[in-house]
DNA sequence: AGTATATTATTCATTTCTGAATTATCAATG
DNA sequence: CATTGATAATTCAGAAATGAATAATATACT
């Protein structure tokens, strides 16, 4: 599942039709994305015993770091990478699963304060042993220094993304 | 949209309520999470134009790099990073859509061979100006010698995920 | 104050994806 | 050659995500 000399040829041949693809970028995204996807389905296999799934939890970690574990639905949509429409859905199942609660907001009335419940807490208590194994199991090929490494590469890459 | 401040922050949060949580592990992989969804976004809004997602650009790509330009569902499924499920949902729209082709395989009759047709190579090349500038934006801020040394880590981070 | 512009969150229809069967074929073994 | 176990592709129902539109409030400007 992890053998990427496959995809390494298959950009070879491309490149020998379209000489202008550019091998390093595409190597770096089609990595990115195999990486992501391994990450994304794992995380849905760990968590689906604790009844959530990838992007659940996701939403609950942002929570559970952020100041007063409260924040707005645009908040969590930038610090999850989710849209807007999709924190909805998402804020609303957790809702009705009673991890966090919703309230206006007193300062602007447009906004909307998502907070953790105790519940929430105690959840999140309960599946984080099993989300440290699987980060470390994610990452152990690599040492300290190239943690470090590749996280200063990967913000550089980041940097500007959007413009 | 690329301040990644903000996450370190929650991180922090998190790492005073429960010190076990490793941060380099998590800083990685929320950063993956972070940019493949931005390389998602792009993508999508790159092909849109064209009349198609990501996921099909890719599907049309892994076909483009393979040995005549065919590949069987299974093996699309691993180059794409698609469930086959979805393989099979997307190769019949680019079939209906007319820029692939499905026919039997002969040699292992469980076996389906997915082909371009001249029209997906046409579409493929109609397309390719675009992406080419889309890799160029998305690696811009990075030299040639760090991306080579962020693929090296990249690819080491993604060896033996699965076991 | 009144009007235009921006922001926040939600809704809704549609598209996309997933996990768990199911069907068909192949390969190995007794 | 019959049976067992693997592999390939598909189906299907349900879950998840998207883009565009809407409603409500806030901000800036004249």
């Amino acid at each position: 599942m992890s053998d990427f000399a496959p995809t390494e040829a298959r950009l070879d041949v491309t490149r020998r039709k379209y000489p202008a693809f550019p091998r390093a970028p595409a190597v770096l995204v089609r990595l990115i994305k195999h990486i992501y996807k391994e990450i994304h389905d794992q995380a849905n296999a760990v968590m689906r015993p604790h009844g959530l799934n990838h992007a659940e939890y996701n939403i609950l970690m942002m929570l559970y770091g952020a100041p007063d574990n409260t924040l707005t639905p645009s908040e969590l949509a930038g610090a999850a990478g989710e849209k807007s429409a999709n924190v909805t859905r998402l804020t609303t199942e957790l809702c009705e699963m009673g991890y966090i609660a919703r309230a206006g907001s007193e300062g602007d009335r447009r906004k909307v304060a998502l907070s953790l419940t105790p519940e929430g807490l105690e959840l999140i208590d309960h599946f984080l042993p099993d989300i440290v194994t699987l980060l470390h199991r994610q990452t152990r090929h690599l040492s300290a220094a190239e943690q470090a490494q590749l996280e200063t590469l990967l913000k550089k890459m980041l940097t500007g993304f959007g413009e």
